[in-house]
RNA sequence: AACCCCAUGGUGUAACGGUAGCACAACUGGUUUUGGUCCAGUUAGUCUAGGUUCGAAUCCUGGUGGGGUUG
């Protein structure tokens, strides 16, 4: 009796040759896809994730692998766990990082949920990410292409989740996946990598998709660089710490946002990149996959996604922990992930507050 | 009202009378499971009407617009 494992497929090349590969290993394959959709059209030119053109690859990936498939429609559970509460981070001036909720609230927490369901012991995904075991507690680690490692995304992941994962992908690399695909014939060996957030509308921002789809209204207010008005902007969600792109305001030497008030809406402009720099910052809302690490541990931060972590130290301040990392960082920002790695070993992250 | 100064892409500036260039902004593309950063490329300008000159952003005259001084 071959062991039922439940695979996650997105439509993509990944996650096709994580299937593929899962079948090859002797399992039996149920494959899954979340629907996460908006069902008004409005939201709807968006390329969303399990948007037409992939069911289409998903219905052929199907065939041709020859598994059971089932769609899951996640929609609701997605706008409640993710879209609201990024948007209202949005408004706040903060920049949420939705994928690490997603992950937790819907992504896996379906998986999970559905595999229990139909009695599968595990649940396989096309992440870059790897899983160790030791004496019976799972971590999480970076994934083997350092250019593909999704591991920052998943750092809300706990125990229960990771004991039941496997990411065959996470030890390959993305050409590696595609010679695969290419190798076993899968349409989908081709494919580019998909790109926009789950929940992006052509031409428009992802915080501006979101405060419309909330019906959230967001502070407006003026530019300010060395004190003086520079320029006036339509809502501070539409802005990032560390942004240069989008402000309009033309300073003679590049200009990025250095603060956005929530309060007044004043958006405060530098051209300095010193004046981006964090000597030390704060994280809420932590969790550690096994654990505060010990005193003294060598650790590594990183702020978000595709950037380099760092050397740091950490230290307890009541529920926060302070973060001072060996360089100063650029655009520190609240409201991302900061993840706290050692080697390629995940520990724990949270939320940049301060 | 008189006098003086200024007028170059969306913005700020450069060009001895000799191919109007730079930075920023904007747009497009690359990179990307958030937002950004970063990289590459593109668009776009001599206020106006005359004159001098082989040739005018540049010199001359009038107009228009902006700033300043005087009363």
């Amino acid at each position: 009796m071959k062991e039922k494992i439940i695979v996650a497929l997105s439509g993509g090349v990944d996650s096709s040759v994580a299937a593929a590969l899962a079948l090859e290993a002797g399992f039996e394959v149920v494959g899954v896809t979340l629907r996460l959709k908006h069902p008004d059209p409005a939201f709807s030119s968006a390329q969303l994730c399990a948007s037409k053109s992939d069911e289409e690859a998903i219905d052929l990936l199907v065939r041709k692998l020859g598994i059971e498939h089932h769609y899951l429609e996640g929609f609701d559970r997605f706008r409640e766990q993710v879209l609201l509460p990024a948007a209202n981070e949005y408004v706040s001036g903060r920049t949420p990082n939705p994928c690490c909720n997603c992950n937790l609230l819907v992504k896996f927490g379906m998986l999970v949920d559905f595999a229990e369901q139909i009695g599968a012991a595990q649940v396989v995904t096309g992440h870059y990410a790897r899983i160790a075991e030791q004496n019976n507690v799972f971590s999480l680690l970076r994934g083997d292409d350092p250019n593909k490692d999704q591991s920052y995304f998943l750092y809300r992941l706990t125990q229960r989740e990771l004991s039941r994962l496997r990411f065959p992908v996470g030890q390959l690399r993305k050409e590696e996946v595609r010679r695969i695909a290419a190798g076993l014939g899968l349409s989908t060996a081709q494919k580019a990598d998909s790109q926009d957030a789950c929940f992006q509308v052509e031409g428009e921002c992802f915080g501006e998709t979101l405060r419309r789809l909330c019906n959230l209204e967001s502070k407006k207010g003026r530019f300010l660089y060395q004190g003086k008005t520079v320029g006036r902007h339509n809502g501070i969600h539409l802005y990032t710490i560390g942004q240069r792109k989008g402000l309009g305001v033309a300073l003679g030497v590049p200009g990025y946002v250095s603060a956005i008030d929530p309060e007044s809406g004043d958006i405060t402009l530098d051209t300095e990149e010193e004046k981006l720099l964090s000597c030390s910052f704060e994280v809420r809302n932590v969790s550690w996959q096994s654990g505060f690490p010990p005193e003294g541990d060598e650790l590594e931060v990183q702020i978000r996604y595709r950037s380099r972590s760092v050397l740091c130290r950490i230290g307890r301040n009541g529920d926060r922990v302070t973060v001072t990392p060996a360089v100063p960082l650029r655009a520190v920002t609240p409201g991302q992930a900061a993840v706290f790695y050692r080697g390629a070993t995940l520990l724990g992250g949270g939320l940049i507050c301060c």
